[in-house]
DNA sequence: GAGCACTGC
């Protein structure tokens, strides 16, 4: 009866919700050490992964549901092998393809490779990978693909029904990165019961199985698989028992598989952590971290110490602290290192290299060591308790970072960091009362923290129309919906019924950055200077070219005058590039001029798959050659909105901003600090003590009524006249 | 005269 499902002998145990919605199955050990004679000894080490013994089982839920949770840990081998699994049963038959998302292209890179090589392929023929820049994989021969959520929902323009995949498995789906709620949101069409406070995967879920409900129609053969590493039993309860007794029951036809979601509980190959609270709240956790680093150190047995501050302030004044213990007091033997993401390469790799006999390694990050990289030899983790994340004003427009309290499933997370070879320990900075009563389940989603600029143009490319209506599985605050939408209508991306202007709109949906950039680009192509104006745009959308020279600060600087232009920040880059072009791209010159050699490579990447897309959307490659006015003008037509004007009997440099009169002043890090020129415009604002506007261009205010001779009526009457 | 958690297309 079943078409996919191969069951050697016995047909996995299964236990039924009472009300026979949900299948829960019991992880009864199938016989998973039988004999390895004749197999080679990735297939014995791929059996001795615990989800290996629910093989079977996961073929069967799969088979017969549209969708699978599977909740487990990591080192539960989950993402390798379940794309092998569902291969091997014949999901991958008739040139069909199993796919396999990952919030992030490293993860994607390592597990494709890892993978193809437990297959005994070639990395891009069966087994293949996708992320942005970087396509290995073959259409003709491409069985198994592993790509990112954002590049998943990118292809989703182009084929909304995902067709030619029979699996889709979301791996890490508690993470709730921007890019999965969109998703989720999209797919989510069928209006339904959703009025309790769910659960994240069972929202999830619920969204992936009416996305299969409604394809099943056509293609009654795709399946969804979730996994998640963390899953709250009551909500879940709660959500299933309203589902069931309003569901008809599970239908029973023949290969029409049953709607309601099937979960799956697999246990993970970490060891067990010791928990341990403060007693008393601390009042200062950089020295209560310092401290309990020194009793761990002294009284615990060897292996690595994992430290969890909040950002690379906190993080140097530990290790200072730490390092001038260790050599001067009577804690010798450790050696400790900063983590964060901007550090250099090098300083990076610093971490993973093993420790010295005899010491003890100590690193102390942010929380770029909770999911991005894996340490091994970590034995103990210190749990500060918090993280900084990014809050979006709506009412500002203003981005700030913010130190806040972390969730309990980031210090479960954390703690899991210690077991990953031997059981570990974990020192909370807390109290446990705390955590029990206080600490929130999960984190504030990303997408209510973060300007909806580009999730509202990539819906509404996705022809929803009605984006305030639109069903989020978290939803944003309506300020933040209606300030995007206000953004978007003075870039000229919408028109007055909200739908996007043709050509323009679509466009700028097409251009994979900001729509403030995207518009500056389409721009270029009337003023002649697409080339320098891709270029601009390279730099703008990744993080700083130039090195944090702790120290050196002043030696910074005064390199960054060979190239300063007088227009601006923008300007400047472009005298960067061609320097770096002149130098043959060399990393040397880079290291002299105190220039970030992986982003500048990386800035020659966006550059390139820009101009690409340029061409495809018909702009013309050109030139301006020297003609910076040009350049000038094309920046301001895509940042109109960030006009500011230097406060007329000003001395320390105030400006105001033309839309809201909010007082900003030019970062010191910017080429026209203390230049001041009358008029200009920002990329971004930073919020310190003041408002720091990042990456700043001088222009002419006539330019601003004739890029946004809208904005400029209606939003701010004569605000040119003063 | 000063500061940047982390992803992603």
């Amino acid at each position: 009866m079943s078409r996919f499902w191969k069951p050697g002998a016995e047909k996995p145990r299964l236990l039924e919700d009472e009300e026979g919605g949900v299948l829960f199955f019991s992880a009864s050990p199938l016989s998973s050490s039988s004999s390895g004679y004749g197999r080679t000894n990735i297939e014995m080490l791929r059996q001795r992964l615990p989800v290996y013994k629910y093989r079977t089982a996961i073929l069967y839920l799969v088979e017969t549901h549209a969708t699978t949770i599977i909740v487990g840990e990591t080192g539960s081998g989950k993402t390798t092998q379940i794309p092998q699994f569902l291969k091997e049963a014949g999901w991958a038959d008739e040139g069909r393809v199993i796919a396999c998302t990952q919030p992030r292209r490293l993860a994607v890179q390592s597990v494709a490779s890892r993978v193809a090589e437990e297959m005994d392929v070639k990395l891009g023929e069966e087994v293949g990978y996708t992320i942005r820049f970087e396509d290995i994989t073959n259409n003709d021969l491409t069985r198994i693909k592993f790509l990112t959520d954002g590049v998943l929902l990118r292809e989703m323009m182009d084929d909304p029904l995902l067709s030619k995949y029979s699996v889709i498995m979301v791996d890490e789906a508690h993470e709730r990165s921007l890019s999965t709620d969109i998703l989720l949101g999209l797919l989510k069409k069928v209006p339904i019961l959703l009025d309790n406070a769910l659960n994240t995967i069972v929202y999830l879920t619920l969204c992936l199985t009416m996305l299969s409900t409604q394809i099943q129609r056509r293609r009654p053969d795709l399946r969804l698989i979730i996994s998640s590493a963390t899953i709250e039993a009551r909500s879940m309860a709660d959500f299933f028992v309203s589902r069931t007794r309003r569901s008809q029951g599970p239908e029973k036809e023949e290969n029409i598989p049953v709607t309601e979601p099937a979960i799956l509980s697999v246990e993970g190959r970490g060891f067990n952590v010791e928990i341990f609270y403060v007693e008393e709240p601390v009042s200062d956790y950089l020295q209560k971290a310092v401290s309990t680093v020194l009793s761990i150190h002294d009284q615990e047995p060897g292996g690595d110490i994992l430290v969890f501050l909040t950002g690379q302030d906190d993080i140097d004044a530990a290790v200072q602290l730490l390092t001038e213990e260790s050599q001067h007091g009577r804690q010798k033997g450790l050696m400790v290192l900063p983590l964060y993401s901007g550090l250099s390469r090098a300083d990076q790799e610093l971490v993973f290299s093993p420790t010295p006999r005899g010491k003890r390694k100590v690193v102390i990050s942010t929380n770029i060591a909770e999911t991005s990289l894996t340490l091994e030899g970590i034995v103990y983790v210190v749990d500060s308790g918090f993280s900084k994340q990014r809050f979006y004003n709506p009412i500002s427009d203003i981005e700030n970072l913010v130190i806040v309290p972390i969730s309990k499933a980031s210090a479960r997370q954390r703690a899991g960091r210690a077991g990953r070879i031997r059981p570990g320990k974990c020192y909370r900075l807390y109290t446990e009362e705390y955590f029990l009563k206080e600490m929130s389940a999960v984190g504030i989603p990303e997408i209510q923290r973060s300007n909806l600029v580009s999730a509202v143009i990539q819906l509404k490319a996705l022809g929803i129309d009605n984006v305030l209506g639109f069903d989020w599985p978290a939803s944003p605050s309506s300020e933040a919906m209606i300030r995007a939408l206000e953004v978007l209508y003075s870039l000229g991306v919408l028109d007055d019924d909200a739908k996007l202007t043709s050509p323009e709109g679509f466009q700028v949906a097409e251009i994979p950055l900001d729509p403030m950039i995207s518009k500056m680009i389409l721009a270029s192509n009337q003023l002649g200077c697409s080339e320098e104006v891709i270029t601009i745009a390279a730099f703008l959308s990744i993080q700083s070219i130039w090195y944090t020279a702790k120290g050196a600060e002043k030696e910074l600087d005064e390199t960054k005058l060979r190239f300063a232009a007088a227009e601006g920040d923008h300007v400047t880059f472009l005298n960067v590039y061609k320097g770096f072009l002149q130098s043959n791209k060399s990393s040397k010159w880079c290291h002299n001029n105190f220039i970030n050699y992986h982003a500048m490579k990386k800035a020659l990447e966006v550059r390139e798959q820009l101009r690409r897309t340029a061409q495809r959307l018909g702009i013309a490659l050109k030139s301006c050659d020297d003609d910076m006015q040009v350049v000038r003008k094309a920046v301001t037509a895509g940042f109109f909105a960030n006009a500011c004007r230097l406060e007329a009997y000003s001395h320390n440099g105030m400006y105001k901003t033309v839309r809201t009169s909010q007082e900003v002043y030019i970062h010191p890090s910017s080429v026209l600090f203390r230049v001041n020129p009358k008029w200009v415009v920002y990329n971004s604002l930073v919020s310190t003590d003041r408002q720091y506007m990042r990456n700043v261009i001088s222009i002419d205010p006539s330019w601003l009524r004739e890029a946004a001779p809208h904005f400029y009526q209606y939003q701010q009457p004569n605000p040119l006249a003063r």
